[in-house]
DNA sequence: TCTTTAGTTCATAATTTACAGAACCAAACT
DNA sequence: AGTTTGGTTCTGTAAATTATGAACTAAAGA
């Protein structure tokens, strides 16, 4: 399978973005590849041959990404090979990640305000309004996809 | 310096937590050792010995965020010492981070989009879908924000 | 039964990172 | 002029991360 320079280059991309999400780098680019492939599924061959990973490293990412729920596979009768895709719920997955992790920065934030005791209170106002931003944020979110939703619904129509 | 147990982990937690967003263990700590310290401000030298790390470790760090406008300081006349704290502006920058970080990864999805061909188009519906959202989320944040301060205000008063 | 295919597992090599320690420097104090 | 203070910069390295290649395995095919 033979990529094109723009296909290499996002996976490039991708894989950063991903590595900064806490992925190791290999296994950002399979997902990479999985997202800008033509095809829609790959094999275990295709994937550690185009990305010149070595087999061990593709199992060992596969099996992570199959582990933490990121891809899936089908296989097809009378052929042994693994035909891998992302998992297409895995868009909302991503946010969803994003927004549960500015959840537990509120978390923590609550209790360095409940610990400390600033000479200066201004300080204490902002965190505490910041929080109640966060709060407001997480509460509004359903409202805001149920809007979103309606929208795009009218705008198929 | 002396710290409460409960501010030593917190100092963990928040830590950890800024670790996963791509700072380095040591100034990672320090955000938090101002974070949560009593004092509103701390000095080079408090920093370094109650976290326990190296002058060059303190120094880096320091510098670093600085540079990328995480914390600042203030001098008093006849005191060499800095004294340093965490940008009050921070918090919403904070936020702010994790939302251009969303318009980053939409960007790159967007060109994936644009790049690959699917045999399959419901794939290509479902990103499309999702790109739509972050879009739309992007386009109603502001809104929100409004909406958050005029109920803020309410409470207040 | 022998071989091929499609992977997995393990030991280890190669990088990368993150920090400590020492030497250094400039301003201020004596 | 010499010393102390408040750092900075440089070099080396311990530790962690990541990937490799070789050996292995289980199922299928000849």
């Amino acid at each position: 399978m033979t990529l094109s320079d723009k296909q290499l280059e996002l996976i490039e991309e991708f894989g950063v973005y991903q590595e900064n999400n806490g992925f190791q780098p290999a296994v950002a680019r399979v997902m990479g590849i999985l997202l800008v492939s033509d095809k829609p599924e790959l094999t275990f061959e295709e994937i550690s041959e185009t990305l010149n990973i070595s087999k061990s490293a593709t199992s060992n990412a596969l099996n992570m990404l199959l582990n933490t729920g990121h891809i899936e596979y089908t296989t097809f009768s009378g052929d042994r090979k693994r035909y891998f895709r992302i998992k297409s719920s895995n868009w909302r997955d991503l946010f969803n990640k994003k927004m549960e992790d500015l959840g537990e920065l509120n978390n923590i934030l609550k209790r360095v305000l409940d610990v400390r005791k600033r000479e200066n209170p201004a300080y204490d106002q902002k965190l505490l309004s910041f929080i109640s931003f966060l709060d407001y944020l997480k509460a509004q979110l359903p409202n805001l996809i149920e809007q979103w939703e309606i929208e795009n619904a009218k705008h198929k129509a």
